[in-house]
DNA sequence: CAGTATCCCAAGCGATACTG
DNA sequence: CAGTATCGCTTGGGATACTG
């Protein structure tokens, strides 16, 4: 098929792309994904510079994905904790995605980093290709891709 | 579950990250998931300077996501096509469930901009969560990660 | 068509120090 | 603990012009 140019301002991996945001943001993601919640705790992980880290989870809350909560341990002073809403869970599967390229071709070790279990049966969990007549598709090369009903870019 | 620090160097989410680039090289690998392959093309569709575009198609292609194939039209100059090596069809899923998220939270019309199919059937493609048990997991609350084999970070 | 070379500017970064 | 403020410095970017 024939491809116009798809408006960026419309298409949703480049809105996607925008929010993910940069390395920074999506290991703060990843950090958040494993439950690490507090500022100094994902600081010292990642190792980000201090006014970074701000920016970024700052920028993450603005596009919804995470917010701060305010919590205190009885007689302690207050903290501070990041947590997903529902809109920064629902990027699981692009970080499930990412993780399961990377454990794929990146890493030069055998065993995966994280791996990602069923509450419900402990069983392993990987993101799949699936079509509504519920064939799996594990090879891309199966796939193809169409234009939807989205506007397409205005100019020339 | 508690945490160690991920050693980011062997983290499968940060290196992917690292692969994936910055934003204009998803808005490269999205224009060349849907078909347009030639520089000038690309160029004109995600409006980025040349100098940028090539040097994202070279780091992508230094990073075995892309190879540069030469062509000739009979009669006609040479021309050159950046295709996805199987490594770069790979991050098809990745690529698919930034696709969903953004339509789900990002664009502000009710139709995607672009829709996969099966080529089998033609039915309509999308990412699922799948565990080995054979369940269907819509809800990332039901999900758990739990570290892997893989190395933890060193230091501190 | 498919890039490379140059230039100049702006944004981004880490380091450091400071505040409630 | 959880940030903000300030500061140089480097990097990266678009614009433009040039080459095979």
């Amino acid at each position: 098929m024939e491809w116009t140019a798809v408006d960026n301002d419309a298409c949703a991996v480049t809105l996607t792309s925008d929010v993910l945001g940069d390395r920074w943001s999506v290991l703060v993601l990843r950090e958040i994904f494993n439950g690490v919640r507090r500022f100094d705790d994902i600081q010292g992980h990642i190792g980000v510079s201090r006014s970074v880290l701000a920016q970024r989870l700052r920028r993450l809350m603005d596009h919804g994905i995470l917010h701060k909560r305010e919590y205190q341990a009885p007689g302690d002073r207050p903290r501070y904790e990041y947590r997903l809403t529902e809109m920064g869970r629902s990027l699981q599967p692009v970080m499930q995605a990412m993780m399961e390229f990377g454990d794929r071709w990146l890493t030069s070790h055998d065993d995966p980093t994280v791996i990602v279990r069923h509450k419900e049966c402990g069983a392993r969990v990987k993101v799949t290709s699936v079509c509504a007549e519920g064939h799996v598709i594990d090879e891309p090369r199966d796939l193809y891709a169409v234009l939807g009903g989205a506007p397409l870019k205005s100019a020339s």
